[in-house]
DNA sequence: TGTACATCAGTGAACGCGCGTTCACTGATGTAC
DNA sequence: TGTACATCAGTGAACGCGCGTTCACTGATGTAC
């Protein structure tokens, strides 16, 4: 059994406090409702501490960032398919991928829109490990798309993965903003079902 | 012939101005890089003189869109379909359309951006004028949807011409996207053509 | 077990910066006679 | 055409706010003997 020692269990006390009511305050008013000065007054220590633990307010949001990825992608799970049809089956675990993710936007959109709309200031490098999670949740895509277009070669998979992605991404987008009319989520569920289905059911006739 | 007064042409002088400035301004360093004094030191006038001509600087950035707008509306003139086959017709249009949409985002990438980046402070209302214009943009997919799936309602139809423009645009939003993969160009709108021609062939094959 | 010392987390006032917006003042332009 | 006056654009220093980050100091924890 590992030693820690009162320091290294504070450290990670704080740690998550702090990732915990930066959660909540993106949550409720979006990154410009995170401020260094409230994070430490909610979590009862001074401005100063957060900096013994994070390097900078950016690396608190991707903190943030990597844990709302994980939820997202827990919702991801496919239910397996189960018919002899393993074209119908592939469409089927698309659509499915593609409500999940508009569900999840829908009932987290601040959190949501965070790793997206954080910016970097001009010279700081994304870490690499957050883009390979984001990148990881193509994957999920590739397998049915392997079903539906077996001829394809991985690469082509890959990107095609990728836009299909970007596109039930840009539904959800414009849907849920608010300077054009804002989608009730039956009418955007609806929406993300048949541009999934015609996307599937094209690529699947243009492979043939 | 009206007649103008000194006063009033000056005023719309330093609005063009103004508005030139901002321009510049975005396309060199995005929304970040529009700051009024430098926009004033531009023109050759005072902070001041901007909230004669502007009540705001929102009020500026939406005037910028606007013409954003404008541009990108001029690119996305049809070229008439003049084939014998409707359907085929209306595909390519829809392609068409798709990769003015890229090709604009790719040229103005900064420009592009404002229209969707910039966010309002809490309580200020979008301006309808300007909503009114975005939407206006869904009603060149409109045209081609009717030939592709005639016995649509008009409701769907607008519907479809909206997630329609919403895939295209996520598909450019992710592929400029540093914190991915950049996507090369030509990458990039070979999968907006894929992608656009399998959702019409998709979509035609469901209103058969 | 006890004492002296070193380390490093914790503190929060102060620094520094950026920047939109205002406002008392000035000076040019237009109008009345 | 000329003069006096009114209006309103133009000015830019100053206000105000927000906020991330630092840093000299303190005090708790861990270590050496």
């Amino acid at each position: 059994m590992v030693y820690e020692t009162k320091a290294v269990v504070r450290r990670r006390t704080l740690r998550d406090a702090l990732i915990a009511a930066a959660e909540r305050a993106i949550e409720k008013e979006g990154l410009r409702g995170m401020k260094a000065r409230e994070l430490a007054h909610t979590v009862g220590c001074a401005v100063g501490a957060i900096y013994n633990v994070f390097t900078d307010l950016d690396d608190l949001i991707f903190a943030v960032n990597a844990l709302t990825l994980e939820q997202l992608e827990k919702t991801l799970t496919v239910a397996g398919g189960d018919t002899a049809d393993p074209h119908a089956d592939a469409i089927k675990a698309l659509v499915h991928l593609g409500l999940a993710y508009t569900d999840y936007a829908t009932a987290n959109t601040r959190r949501w829109r965070v790793l997206f709309d954080h910016r970097l200031p001009d010279g700081k490098q994304v870490p690499t490990w957050y883009t390979a999670n984001l990148a990881r949740l193509f994957v999920y895509i590739e397998e049915p798309l392997r079903k539906l277009a077996p001829a394809l070669s991985p690469a082509r998979r890959a990107l095609l993965a990728r836009s299909l992605f970007s596109a039930v991404h840009g539904i959800v987008l414009v849907g849920l903003e608010e300077k054009l009319q804002h989608l009730p989520l039956p009418v955007l569920r609806e929406q993300v079902t048949v541009m999934v289905e015609a996307m599937a059911k094209g690529l699947a006739q243009d492979s043939k």
